[in-house]
DNA sequence: TGTACATCAGTGAACGCGCGTTCACTGATGTAC
DNA sequence: TGTACATCAGTGAACGCGCGTTCACTGATGTAC
């Protein structure tokens, strides 16, 4: 019966001082219009706003621009991703070293097969490196070295590796990458179940 | 000197009963626009009508609306995959099977390295699929498929393999669909030569 | 050989729309004195 | 305790723009008779 789409949810406007909140709130919106339309184009500014249900203009207190935004939004998810992938390498039983490398590419799978939108939109952006030079940094950088720092420790355990942990962790990332890249371009809900154990088959290539 | 941007070619109009010759005209254009892009954002029919020199209402006799068009793109750059790869592979001595099928990857890779915005394009948007119960269909999966076939000589010629070769051709095609996708995501170009050995690496643990 | 007509390739102008962004503003809440 | 003022969170209306799409049209070239 609103006269403002669906989602029109006559928001209480922040207390004196808190004003960062919306930042939170924005950016909680934008990720959910990110999982409706499946994909970065058409995260517009004004859709946004409808979705906060604030005024597009409000958004330029926290946002410079919708690159700066889009930008926000990349680096928030990342972090998400981090804390999931680290969550549940911690949920496993400290001294068992493959089980937690395991566990941290479960989450990362499973981010990307529930977040096809995020997922693609974090991909799909290369970060600006400043130094063309200097060896790769980034987000999706961090992500590929916390997968070494769990091979290492299955070597440490006595899992002798193939290749070098940090050969080991590239390889590993690029087979969870292109399976379930191949699994968002081929949208068949019956294969979604079979990205985990394929990445789990990769690991097992990896380890003599 | 010219007052319509950089591209205004003064085109000549086709002759009566080669109109037809316009929409590879069109397709060629928006080809040439998704290289500068490097995404199918911005694919848009004004933008491939300034490319190729036409107005924009000159689109709609060979394409319904934007979205044919993009779908007309995306087979046609698949055409044009499946020929190099086609012709890679008989550029080689017919004998070394092996060679065959990594001359088909090196020609996957070089086109997904040439081409991001078209390789972005193809991959990124899943091909409809009617029948969802039905076994997977669409020019990705024929791109694998003959990386079956690829494999099949190759076991046929005496090299063991050591999975199946439709499951050979699927990882194959991860890895490399992968490495690919992480190449773009991450622009550096010191990258770029490093996609055909990492492949290569991955043939090479595919065969006993 | 003409000539009326059909068909072809392609156009120009207009439409309505949603977008990013700017700007002066509105109330509410805090603070200095 | 008042009161003037500063600061805060957020808004409404407007701007110019490029977009997809439609429509009646324009010349050139073919065809029927």
């Amino acid at each position: 019966m609103s006269d403002e789409g669906t989602a029109a949810v006559q928001r209480t406007r922040n207390r004196w001082g808190e004003g960062e909140r919306l930042r939170g709130e924005i950016l909680d919106g934008a990720g959910r219009l990110l999982s409706d339309l499946g994909g970065g184009d058409g995260l517009t500014i004004r859709g946004v706003a409808r979705v906060v249900g604030i005024a597009p203009a409000s958004i330029y207190q926290h946002f410079a621009d919708r690159e700066a935004l889009v930008r926000g939004l990349i680096a928030h998810e990342f972090d998400r991703l981090r804390d999931l992938m680290r969550a549940a390498d911690e949920a496993v039983d400290a001294g068992d070293a493959v089980g937690r490398l395991r566990a941290r590419l479960h989450a990362y799978c499973a981010f990307a097969v529930d977040n096809p939108g995020h997922y693609r939109l974090m991909l799909g952006n290369g970060a600006e490196r400043p130094a063309p030079d200097r060896p790769p940094a980034g987000p999706l950088v961090d992500v590929i070295d916390t997968l070494r720092v769990a091979f290492e420790r299955c070597a440490e355990a006595g899992h002798a590796l193939r290749v070098p942990a940090d050969r080991a962790a590239v390889m590993v990332f690029v087979g969870a990458h292109g399976r379930v890249a191949l699994l968002h371009s081929n949208p068949g809900e019956q294969h979604a179940r079979a990205v985990t154990p394929f990445v789990d088959e990769f690991v097992d290539l990896l380890f003599v």
